[in-house]
DNA sequence: TTATATCCATAGAGTTTCTCTATCGCTGCC
DNA sequence: GGCAGCGATAGAGAAACTCTATGGATATAA
């Protein structure tokens, strides 16, 4: 009574071929076991399907009605199942992914570029968000992977590897500090800072650092947006300190930039997944391919 | 590496329950067995289907991304050998059949009234044309039943059953043929005759009872069409021999009709088909159910 | 904290199903 | 009339399936 994929793709070839032996050669298996898949799916459906003639073998009328419809759905189901194999195999898929703005604009699109040219088949679906909509994207597997500032850790997210966003400081050509032989927290606090707003990690960050420097240092002012900051700095405002990492740093050409000698102005980076959850294939393809390459996308990784 | 149906259900069932203990009591099959199968699938597509925690089970993404193309494909097949058992079972279906207009407009819209009576989910594709028209159309196997007049004897086409279809002169009311006790050929052949044309198959059985009782009556006019023949009749223009299962006999209530008392006034009907071919189950049903009522259709059988 | 209950995974046995080779029966062709 | 080709059938061996029994892990309850 139970009907198989098999008899149905036995059913189809028979049918076109209009032959057993044909059919059979077709299917690599043997005569004797065509006949008798066709004659249990005949069993099965209570219905002939063909009639045998010595010399020919002719579509009944439910065969010939039959065939049309079944093998379109037999053709969905493995176009079904073979793009389930192209994802399983990594050779198709999207990689759906949450990041904080600054990675989506800065390293993850060279990223991206360098693993599209080792998996075509790969599609990305980015969100760039801020750091709680990361980890809500997450929680909520809108998204499979997060990067992320902060340490994160939460029994219900996994951290697949952590590395250090160093940060530098933006300056105008002609600021006295690109003559200044290590940029330290002591040396920043000396000149009027453009500091990103309260709330964005690298705020989190700098205030951080400042505060184990023992410095209090005031913003001369305030940007929500890199690029806003980059502009008070053209401007004249003061300088600004922003993750080595983000594109904004070569916006303007009239800036230059310089890594920050403390360990402490830099931001933890960290690829997060969801805990107990399997990543798809590629998903897990392309957290492999930042890890092995986190060395070079950022300043320094501490496992 | 094969994939079967019932994995693919069993992926469903879990899937929609989040249960494998659930979906085997719905599905009437042991725990374990259920596990085998889920396992067997990620298996053979090299995916993850599920994340198993020990108190729940959660789609993967590729389980995800894989279930709606998979359920409606599953859906489109079950409904389509759903419709097939529905056909072999003779509860649904189409009877193919192509008839003598006399047939077809005379006693099959009752025959397939009651036959539908019966089988409500029978519908009827009924063509009406001549005789060497019911052959083609059979040989073709754009229809599966002919119900035809003549001896039918060929090697592609085979013969259900044959029955003889009786004649009737109609005559108007006044007319002195209906003082005869006996309607014979010589009667007949003293009064001016309306004929059906030459080449259908009364004209050629008329002809055929007058050739056999030596007589050679000449038309007084003849007629393309039952209808036609009639309203000759009605004129005045003569008597006009007709089966007795046509409806036009009744269709003028001025006229009378009398069966012939000649056995050569007869027509044989044949339901015929093509020769080593299997009939659809309903259309079979409606053979026998033909068959079975052939006694009351026509005036008389002979086997 | 410990005991318990629940849930899925695994193991092994028995059964069913499948596919193969060998062979038969039938029909058309030379 | 014998031969060739095709599908059906039989029987054996192999593979797959499903079952019961049991194990391992975790959340709930005492």
């Amino acid at each position: 009574m139970d009907i198989n994929v098999r008899q149905l793709r036995s059913f189809v070839v028979v049918a076109k071929l209009g032959s057993f032996t044909q059919a059979a050669s077709a299917l690599h298996v043997s005569q004797p076991t065509l006949s008798v898949q066709i004659r249990r799916l005949e069993e099965s459906l209570g219905l002939r399907l063909f009639d045998r003639n010595p010399r020919s073998v002719a579509l009944t009328r439910m065969g010939r009605e039959l065939l049309p419809a079944l093998e379109r759905t037999l053709q969905d189901l493995e176009s079904l199942l073979s793009d389930a194999r192209d994802v399983a195999s990594e050779r198709r898929g999207v990689v759906r992914m949450a990041a904080l703005p600054s990675f989506a604009a800065g390293i993850l699109p060279d990223v991206i570029g360098g693993f599209r040219g080792q998996n075509p088949g790969a599609s990305f679906a980015l969100k760039d968000v801020i750091a709680s909509r990361v980890l809500a994207l997450i929680r909520s597997e809108e998204v499979d992977l997060g990067l992320t500032g902060g340490d994160v850790s939460f029994p219900d997210i996994e951290t697949l590897f952590t590395a250090r966003d160093e940060m530098s400081v933006v300056y105008p050509e002609s600021h006295p500090i690109g003559a200044q032989r290590r940029i330290t927290a002591r040396v920043l606090a000396k000149y009027p800072l453009v500091m990103m707003d309260q709330g964005t990690s690298v705020r989190a960050v700098t205030d951080l650092a400042f505060n184990r420097a023992g410095l209090l240092p005031a913003p001369a002012s305030e940007a929500t947006y890199m690029m806003t900051a980059i502009g008070m700095v053209r401007a004249g405002i003061g300088l600004t300190i922003l993750p080595t990492s983000a594109r904004e740093i070569f916006a303007e050409p009239s800036l230059r930039s310089r890594r920050i000698s403390d360990n402490n102005f830099a931001r933890p980076v960290a690829l997060i997944k969801k805990a107990h959850r399997t990543l798809p294939p590629l998903s897990r393809l392309f957290a492999e391919f930042l890890q092995a390459n986190r060395r070079g996308l950022f300043a320094a990784s501490r496992p």
